[in-house]
RNA sequence: GGGCCCGUAGCUCAGUUCGGUAGAGCAUCUGGCUUUUAACCAGGUGGUCGUGGGUUCGAUUCCCACUGGGCCCGCCA
């Protein structure tokens, strides 16, 4: 098989018949390649770092064999664990029968345990001086290149698993990943919030506007099911209900393209706060952003793409209706449905549906977004583009709103929720009437939340954090897929061969 | 959905300009070597050149379609 047109969409590389005999060579020899365990004590990385204090004592450790330098008597092999690698300095005089055996069907790819001695090698390389080696797992396959590694971008999803053995740095920006979620939950968990989970399958979704994925539900009653585009809706009632402070690590399902900043599964966390509004939100993620910076890179200032992001506090301020009011003199919180069409043409924006909404989204992006590389809050939205957000205070044409911009990606929504019962109603008749004319994004009217609102909301600030997009800039990636550890890819067509013998 | 680029050995890549069924390095196999670290030296194995069709005496190379990937645009708060 190969590699180039991925025929048969299963492998990377085909079985080798030589690793299959030396399977078979150490299990005559009364070993097993596939053992139950092992006892490590040590990563390369601590006993490079702790080299003064480890010298002369013995320690045991394993991972995977990266490299392997064989000269007669005496073999070098790199051992990559999680921290990194070591290397082992291996004399065959001074090993036993059976580690002998191990040695000699050792391959690179093999996962091996060496107990030894640590020391430095005549060159000065810290190393194990081996005493014991064991295998602890007898590869198959043929790992690439050394030295190119593994760099084709679809072979590197596909094979996420040869990824990672041949980039250690992509475990790093999923270790980054994993610290920034773990680091939001913190905050949230500070401040007294629950975390929950709502249902991913819904009979009604609601929350944003987006296409969604549709299933069916045969067990139960054969009726349409949706992954959720949003879990907003649940939370509420979880407010109502007098939960006050509740979020979600919540994966999002939206039918629509992928691009570098989009992914049609992606992850948010969503929180709701009774009692506050958009203001103690802003509050919050200026703290939590420049919290994450300082712990994980020791400073608030990142490197990104060869620009540096700034996180101290406090965030820039758009207020963008004003802001684009100044650039193109158009008032976007006021225009019409006739206004919207002429600018679609005016400005050149080429909308299929050139209604206030999308121009005014539009005008933004042409005009405003390519200033928000560093954290900006975009903030106080035209009243008509958010229907489950309440009226700014002093202006009943703009809504208490904010996006966060970073990098010109949106990482984060928040509004002070709508919390009036009548007013929310009107809201979704309006949203229906999009739909029934054929806006097939507008959500559906949810008659159990509306039952929900009218027992009485408090007010509430919500926001949604990305999970995403924070780490593309955290790790310095330009594409969602490479802080996605299986980015959803094409099916490869069948291969008419593929029942037959391989290898 | 539109445009541009790409797919050659397990991996990383040459070769295609001007058509004659393919090369390198690493990996792998054999032999040598007891302090290497891109180890080294000698020899060997390995490819229906993404898929299908067309032009041609002959196609990895030219043409068309398809497929997978990347980037840009559109769409997606």
């Amino acid at each position: 098989m190969e590699i180039g047109s991925f025929d048969r969409g299963d492998n990377i590389s085909s079985i080798d018949e030589a690793k299959l005999e030396s399977i078979k060579a150490l299990r005559n020899g009364g070993i097993e390649p596939y053992p139950y365990s092992y006892s490590v004590t040590h990563h390369a990385k601590e006993i490079k770092e702790s080299f003064a204090e480890l010298e002369g004592k013995e320690v045991s450790i394993a991972g995977r064999a990266m490299q392997l330098r064989q000269m007669g008597g005496i073999t070098f092999i790199d051992i990559q664990d999680r921290s990194g690698r070591i290397q082992g300095l291996i004399r065959n005089n001074e090993l036993d029968e059976k580690s002998l055996l191990v040695l000699t069907n050792s391959s690179i790819g093999d996962t091996l345990g060496i107990k030894g001695v640590v020391m430095k090698s005549k060159r000065g390389e810290i190393s194990v001086g081996a005493r014991e080696i064991t295998m602890l797992s007898k590869t198959l396959r043929t790992l690439p290149n050394k030295w190119q590694g593994l760099t084709d971008t679809e072979a590197r999803y596909r094979y996420r698993h040869v990824d990672l053995m041949m980039n250690q740095e992509v475990l790093k920006t999923f270790e980054t990943r994993s610290k920034f979620m773990r680091h939001v939950r913190d905050v949230l968990d500070s401040r007294g919030a629950i975390e929950v989970e709502t249902p991913i399958l819904q009979d009604v979704y609601g929350g944003a506007k987006a296409k969604p994925f549709k299933t069916t539900y045969h067990t139960l009653d054969d009726k349409q099911m949706y992954l959720r585009i949003s879990d907003e809706l649940y939370l509420k009632r979880l407010i109502i209900g007098g939960a006050e402070r509740v979020y979600e690590i919540s994966k999002d399902f939206r039918n629509e393209d992928a691009d570098t900043i989009h992914n049609p599964e992606f992850t948010q966390i969503e929180y709701y706060e009774a009692y506050s509004d958009y203001e103690t939100f802003m509050k919050m993620m200026e703290e939590m952003l420049s919290s994450f910076a300082l712990k994980t890179f020791g400073g608030m200032k990142i490197e990104y793409q060869g620009e540096t992001i700034d996180f101290t506090p406090p965030f820039a301020r758009m207020y963008w209706v004003e802001e684009l009011k100044k650039i193109t003199g158009i008032d976007v919180s006021t225009m019409s449905d006739e206004e919207a069409r002429k600018l679609n043409d005016a400005e050149l924006l080429g909308l299929k549906h050139p209604d206030p909404y999308h121009v005014a989204d539009s005008l933004f992006d042409k005009y405003l977004k390519n200033k928000t590389y560093q954290p900006t809050f975009v903030l106080d939205f035209p009243a008509y583009m958010c229907p489950l957000t309440k009226i700014k205070r002093g202006n009943p044409l703009r809504a208490e709103r904010f996006e966060l911009y970073c990098g010109r990606m949106e990482v984060a929504n928040s509004y002070s929720e709508l919390t009036d019962p009548t007013y929310q109603r009107k809201m979704f008749d309006d949203q229906e009437r999009e739909r029934k004319k054929g806006d097939e994004e507008a959500p559906p009217f949810d008659e159990e939340f509306l039952d929900a609102m009218e027992y009485g909301m408090p007010p509430t600030a919500g926001i949604g954090i990305s999970i995403d997009r924070p780490t593309m800039i955290f790790t310095n990636q330009t594409s969602i897929k490479e802080v996605i550890l299986f980015p959803p890819m094409k099916s490869l067509p069948p291969n008419e061969l593929s029942n037959e013998k391989d290898q």
